[in-house]
DNA sequence: ACAATTTCAATTGCACACAATATAATTGCT
DNA sequence: AGCAATTATATTGTGTGCAATTGAAATTGT
């Protein structure tokens, strides 16, 4: 028998395989993000907003006059996060912080007029990005579904993890 | 006839139902890698190491000694983020960063034999994230290259609009 | 050969993103 | 009522992410 025999050859490669970066569906999560910020960017850029402030707004748009804590709740962000961005969008205009009437440790934002305005000006944004993304826009849509369900597992996930 | 006739009513929901939140395939991008993230911070702390710098351990793994800019394509991040990145990952005693001997320009990364050592210990990641997405296997890696179809006609677009 | 251009990484400044902590207000329990 | 536990936001510190600029080195054009 030989002491130094190498390991079985069989076994490695799969779970080399596993490691590289394109097989990683993480990465193709991040990297796609980045890039589709990229795409935003000018777009935003017009209108004076950064990627995470427009999505402040379309929350806002959609439900207005609600908490710090339901606007993180919605976009995955905390406070740490919402806090300063949301007091650079007070400063430009676009909102206003107060405190809850009757619970006052809660923060209630609100749309501004020139808030709201901008959602007129923004109406052309999806259309323009779908266009971008060179997709069908039913092909966008599952994608989207896809991605939402995935989120959701994977949320569970981490809840139950640190809970 | 009646002056002030409200505008079409059917004209409008169509537009605003794109600004939904929910109908973003961006904001479900967005936040999809930002729960991701999440899943593998205990993972990779238990290794002292953050996200984007695994990602930077995953390539290297793959080409070792290249220089900041291919890694930089390869990531899509620019040498604003990666030169301190790769500088803690240097302190941290997992890379080193040379001059190239014919072209002093560049910048080659290099990982030391603990760089290398981690992907032993981190070997089990990709499953063990698979796992918690809650999909199977081939619908993981049909969902990856989706994303990556994605990533290269945005990133087409980008490059062509910034041209 | 050498000046102009280009290339590459580093630096600066600003905006997230989040863990950990702090602070203030409310709730719950007795 | 009194007070501990809980809740909600703000703050602090660290680590990205990127536009714009800088500075040094290599390439190009004449």
């Amino acid at each position: 028998m030989l002491s130094k025999k190498p390991r079985a050859p069989a076994a490695m490669p799969d779970v080399r395989e596993l490691q590289r970066l394109d097989h990683q569906l993480c990465f193709a999560l991040y990297s796609s993000s980045l890039v589709m910020t990229k795409l935003y960017k000018p777009v935003l850029g017009a209108l004076g907003l950064t990627y995470p402030q427009y999505l402040v707004l379309l929350a806002l748009w959609q439900a207005d006059a609600i908490g710090v804590g339901e606007l993180g709740e919605q976009l995955y962000l905390d406070s740490g996060t919402l806090t300063p961005l949301l007091k650079r969008m007070e400063t430009a205009g676009l909102l206003a912080r107060a405190r809850a009437v009757g619970d006052e440790r809660r923060v209630i934002v609100t749309l501004t007029a020139a808030g709201r305005a901008l959602r007129r000006k923004g109406e052309g944004i999806p259309l323009q990005v779908a266009r971008a993304t060179g997709c069908a826009l039913h092909e966008l849509s599952k994608l989207t579904a896809q991605l939402q369900a995935l989120r959701s597992n994977v949320a569970g996930h981490v809840a139950r993890a640190s809970a």
